[in-house]
DNA sequence: CGATCTGTTGATGCTCATCAAATCCAGTGG
DNA sequence: CCACTGGATTTGATGAGCATCAACAGATCG
């Protein structure tokens, strides 16, 4: 059940069967939200660490006149908030954009965890770098590419972060974002996003089919973005996409 | 010399006598840099954790066309990238904007810190936490906020940051930012840049001279920015600039 | 089977980019 | 001290990209 998480933290290093019984002992009761309920609030008092393994969430703060910025897209495995053990209080929000499950761990736990684990703690510790490193590409992205670069590159994210996840091994994924949070998270509205889509599946880089986002040609769609993966800093990850696609066109 | 660190990390909690002097002891050599040179590149092995003492710096990412976006100002007391001993190729870079002096600590000495001094290691994480916190908000700033609040917003933080800092007790603030730099840190050209500025002045809410940011009306220049310091995280910061600012203005 | 959420399309206007030229300013050297 | 130089800033004119408003078409679901 907690082998999401696994999957996840072995991006950075194997772990060891000693270590998965420890994340299993302190792993707490499975949360299940529907869709659209949030995981926690800003301004809330930070509680316990959360820890997506079923669905996606975005990670999003709201400004005074009711904009949302969605800060992140997260994949089963992904951790919410680390956090909790040195901030007081949120300053963001999370919520569920699907059903979806979260365990939880107490603060006594994760520091019990840091106390006894070092080689778990650096890998939370190398989990939270990585959420640093998108948010950097992420504020390249929205400040210096045009909307249909913006939005293809996230596509070329999110393909290589759910193959890393364990969601699939081709060149499609599941996709329940909405044109709304896809116009949220890319600093654009829904209209245009929607003519954004347009103008990536007139080019034939993308199509859509239940709820499923194709990657047509993903070295155009790379070079088209500028979708350089360094910044996921997945470098143990495992073979590539079949398809079109080779392990050097994914991961360098 | 160390001072300015110091002074960083009492914004999350006092340091020992001892912590101090474990400190002074791990700090190497003094590095002095010209405005313009960088400190570290993307793509290079990443050595040591390098620590600003005097002087600006900003992070920025470049893409493939030339197009510099900035990640953040780096302030007296910053550290520059404690990713250091995770990761093992920087994904961006870092420049003095001002003639600069950086403190090296190695690999070796930060983990001999981390296993030895715990309240410190707090304090070096609590540090990369208020980094990340501080990028999510430039997201939104960017990602939802037209031009002249953008920059407004960033007046804001700079202020309230230089203030932790210890470099102002009142509402100016020493300015080395040219507008090329403002705008490739806005996500906009140099030439709108200037027209905003130009904006901000003619409503009476900044002002500049010699080098120097004034803030002019601190009280509304936060409600026009929708400025909301909590994001800094600087809840054991000290008391506020004089004038029309008061500490609940400048902390809540 | 209406109700509601999501996506599409068109018309219009604002924000900001782009290109270009002029001015200002700090430094440098004669 | 003044002329020169290169960077930084300002200003104007024009156009592209995206927002906004509005109407409609599909989905999805109780």
């Amino acid at each position: 059940m907690i082998e999401p998480l696994i999957k996840r933290l072995e991006n950075f290093q194997p772990c060891t069967l000693d270590e998965r019984c420890a994340l299993k002992e302190i792993l707490g009761p499975v949360k299940r939200l529907q869709r659209g309920q949030d995981v926690f609030r800003a301004y809330e008092k930070s509680t316990e660490v959360n820890v997506l393994l079923e669905g996606w969430a975005t990670r999003y703060k709201m400004t005074k006149d009711g904009h949302v910025q969605t800060l992140a897209f997260l994949l089963p495995g992904d951790l919410c908030n680390i956090h909790v053990t040195l901030v007081d209080r949120m300053d963001h929000s999370l919520c569920a954009i699907t059903p979806a499950t979260f365990a939880s761990i107490t603060r006594e736990n994760i520091e019990k965890l840091y106390a006894s684990q070092p080689r778990l703690s650096r890998a939370f510790f190398w989990s939270m770098l990585v959420d640093e490193s998108i948010l950097r590409e992420w504020l390249v992205n929205i400040g210096s590419r045009s909307a249909s670069k913006r939005v293809a590159h996230l596509f070329c994210e999110l393909l290589t972060r759910a193959w890393a996840a364990g969601l699939t091994d081709d060149h499609s994924l599941p996709f329940p974002i909405t044109q709304q949070q896809l116009g949220d998270a890319m600093g654009i509205t829904s209209v245009h996003t929607s003519r954004v889509l347009t103008y990536l599946r007139n080019e034939g880089l993308v199509c859509f089919h239940n709820h499923h986002l194709d990657i047509l040609d993903w070295a155009r769609i790379k070079s088209f973005a500028e979708f350089e993966p360094a910044y996921l800093h997945l470098a143990n990850a495992a073979p590539a996409p079949a398809g079109n696609g080779s392990l050097s066109q994914l991961t360098r």
